[in-house]
DNA sequence: TGGACATGATGAGTAACGCTCATTAATTTT
DNA sequence: AAAATTAATGAGCGTTACTCATCATGTCCA
């Protein structure tokens, strides 16, 4: 038998608060991004972010166009308000090496300090097919770009050699501080951004910097000899080319071995 | 009405035929990987795998524990397949930086001619708690561990500067080069293995030789000479121009050596 | 003050999918 | 030929992202 039907208690609903879209939008996302953080894309489900929002599903879905949508506000809110004051700091630093070594270092102590959200960017939007499209895309683009502005202008003034595609070079630096952090974005041992961005500078700096002001007659033989076993490697398949080259190489030597020092 | 319950066609169930088990996963394990290849992981669907398979869902869970061990088993299986021959290859080039040329190179080719299934590992694989457990993480290992041991040969003959991690080593060269064909494996552009490969050797080989004025230039040169005569002698394809290939070598060490200060 | 309106919020319902298991039938053993 | 073994089946279950008809609340205006 059921309570009859009384003045009381008609409607077991709980009573609903109504919010500006703003603040509901807010609301949501800072769940989200927690539960997102905790238990990652795949394990999180709509139900609970709705449950820890105050809302129903329904509700979130009035907001964002599905949980792929979702993830990539939560992750641009987050990746904006990261990058502020990036270029104030920058500006603040000289020489090209310690430039490099802060944006490496930079890089690295945002993965230390959240390893968490960064897991979600490099397994989870960067996987999907409208990465593209996203906000992130383009901000890590102007964000890279300014690495690249280092180098470039080092190349211009004559720092470093040119020759090499900034692109090698930024997957260079960007790549590798995302193996580096690997392990420990599994939650697999640790990493210290000071030591890491000294050793990945220092690999990058000596790669690029120009050798010593004078280059030696030896350097230069040794250069040319080069091309040319380029060349010839390019061109092989020709047994007579071979003896050319090995006399080629044979003369200049001797040249080298006068001239080094 | 229906039919009635002649003798004609009571079971529409199709004729059934029992594979030997080995034959079996081996047919799941190839449609899968097909399915896998086209839609990736989450887009692909046991049931498609089944029907193509020419089993019933069932009869998957039968041999493998799930979804995720059904993609484990298939990278697995590709991966070893790959490997082949690895080794073998490797022991016929010398010089520190033609060997770790043409690990980049290996590399970079493996991802150019099969870059869903290294989306797979990449995207998906590896991203999961199990990564560490899988024949593929091990593999890997040794894989990026030959890499090192180049590496690490030169450091001790004095090729290259010590100090460096090798650890650092390992992320900037296998780093440097996913973050290079990311673009790639999304299916945006193109790349050159062989450019890339040179590119990138570039790099690391000069982030990590040891500055002239430390090694005496003389054994600089003769190692750089030596490189080039092995170079020649692959480009040429002649087993019997080694022997006049070393003597040059040996004649120009001699001159180069009494040069040297 | 009260009724109309716009819209925030609800929650029951749907489809898709990974996975299970009792049942069936092909094959081997006795 | 019967019994035992086990490959294979397919109906069904639980979970989860997502939809939508309905309801409730705050606002505006007569």
């Amino acid at each position: 038998m059921r309570v009859p039907q009384g003045m009381t208690d008609p409607l077991p609903r709980r009573q609903i608060y109504r919010l500006p879209r703003a603040q509901r939008v807010a609301d949501i996302m800072l769940t989200a991004r927690a539960v997102f953080r905790e238990k990652g894309y795949n394990d999180a489900v709509i139900a609970e972010i709705a449950e820890r929002a105050g809302v129903v599903e329904g509700t979130i879905y009035r907001y964002f166009a599905g949980k792929r949508d979702l993830l990539i506000k939560v992750v641009e809110h987050w990746y904006e308000e990261m990058l502020t004051d990036y270029d104030r700091q920058l500006e603040g630093i000289r020489g090209t090496w310690n430039r490099l070594r802060f944006m490496i270092w930079r890089h690295l102590t945002v993965i230390h300090d959240d390893p968490a959200m960064c897991r979600l960017i490099f397994n989870e939007l960067r996987s999907g097919p409208e990465y593209r499209e996203t906000a992130v895309f383009e901000l890590n683009r102007e964000y890279t770009n300014r690495t690249l502005a280092i180098v470039q202008d080092a190349m211009d003034s004559g720092e470093f050699r040119t020759g090499i595609p900034l692109r090698i070079v930024r997957d260079m630096i960007y790549g590798g501080v995302e193996h580096h952090i690997w392990a420990f974005l599994r939650g697999e041992g640790n990493f210290s951004p000071d030591e890491s961005a000294d050793a990945i500078t220092d690999i990058i700096h000596r790669g690029l910097v120009r050798p010593g002001a004078v280059i030696d007659r030896g350097e230069q033989v040794i250069r040319r000899l080069e091309e040319l076993a380029e060349r010839l490697e390019r061109a092989s398949g020709q047994t007579q080319r071979l003896q050319n080259a090995s006399g080629v190489a044979t003369e200049i030597s001797r040249t080298t071995g006068k001239a080094s020092c």
